[in-house]
DNA sequence: TCTCCTCTTGACTGAGTGATCAAGAATAAT
DNA sequence: ATTATTCTTGATCACTCAGTCAAGAGGAGA
């Protein structure tokens, strides 16, 4: 008996089911609404559950919502994290650059949900912002300093160019109903987000070449 | 007498001047907190106003946000038409990512109210996207496509070349809590405004450069 | 089966919020 | 100065919404 448990875990069988089901109903409504946009009572129902239930899982909105925000953050740390000075630049930036862009089409509720986030000040993930993504920030620009330095790519801003891959994959979650709108829909369907992918690399990568 | 006067022609020395008094505060409060997330009062105190006086002005909340949002299209629109066919294609995008990235330095409000609409799906500005946007990109990627057809730069994807200015640009103004607390809020000064657009142009322009 | 604990829900509360209104204050016109 | 119009505001309404509560339903172990 008595077995060491983290403080947040969960006893039962229903609570494991249903705290899964919530959060992924808070993501989708909440990245579609904003946290002020959303309602207790339109995430309860998009769980098909009462009120009163879902907040006997969680106490408060706020509880749901950051519950939520911090499962997406450690997906969107994981692709920086993976980016390795041994390889190849080119190589490594175009795995990396690949993989947020599978990430903006495949979760793009997460993306919004982290973008709303930030665009409203980061209220609460300042953290967050200051602490681990600060700290591995500064490690993947100095790995890119190591290539500018070594001549494997050409002179370029480190962070600023994280900024831009950022910005530029980002985009195709975050600003989708733009992006739709300007190419009629067309990044649904696989072969033209190969297209986007082949437009974002040269585009990204193109200019880090060096010549041979 | 009986001077032909637009729909929302404004009459009166008070009239004018609450109106843009109104916009000013509930652009400042629409775009740090969003639509729903915003309240007439927190609009109204802003500008030194009670609740009722200033729904005198503008009967309803959404005919606010959409009076500010509407004020923000054409200024958001302006640096892309003034794109020109005729002159050097370097010359010119630099022109554009400079006047853009000006764009997000001086009016990051604009810049996150546009964004906040986007990302919650642009419900009120579809038409504009699917119209006068849709139009104006559709000409000015002619273009860029046809400074590549010409060799003039290098081929690459007229749209998605757009999309990536709008994001990379519009990043330093819509996470700018963010990219601040990776620089260490160097942002805020002038010669690191430079640096940025200086790496900005860098990563954007260098891949466009023909051979000499 | 009996019992304890977990889960579920209808009804409710209190705070907040968009909008209205009538009455009064300020301004402009004659 | 008188009058008509525009402007301002306290009081209030109808409604939404996060969160509570007590009572009952369901599940798990003996």
């Amino acid at each position: 008996m008595n077995k060491a448990k983290p403080a947040d875990a969960l006893k039962t069988r229903i609570q494991n089911l249903n705290h899964t089901l919530i959060m992924d109903g808070a993501l989708d409504v909440f990245s579609s609404y904003g946290y002020r946009g959303s309602t207790v009572d339109q995430i309860a129902l998009r769980c098909n559950m009462t009120k009163p239930n879902l907040l006997y899982y969680f106490k408060h909105k706020e509880d749901i919502y950051r519950a939520v925000l911090e499962r997406t953050l450690s997906q969107w740390l994981a692709p920086l994290e993976a980016l390795d000075s041994e390889s190849e630049p080119i190589e490594e930036l175009t795995r990396y650059i690949s993989r947020k862009l599978d990430l903006a089409f495949e979760s793009p509720k997460s993306s919004r949900l982290f973008a709303n986030e930030i665009l409203h000040g980061a209220p609460h993930i300042t953290d967050f912002l200051k602490g681990s993504l600060r700290q591995l920030v500064e490690a993947k620009a100095a790995v890119i300093q190591q290539w500018c330095n070594r001549g494997k790519i050409n002179p370029v801003d480190p962070v600023h160019l994280i900024f831009a891959i950022w910005s530029v994959t980002q985009h195709y979650a975050d600003f989708s109903v733009q992006v739709e709108a300007l190419l009629s829909g067309k990044l649904a369907t696989h072969s033209n987000r190969e297209a986007t992918r082949n437009a974002v690399l040269e585009i990204l990568l193109r200019g880090l070449k060096t010549a041979p």
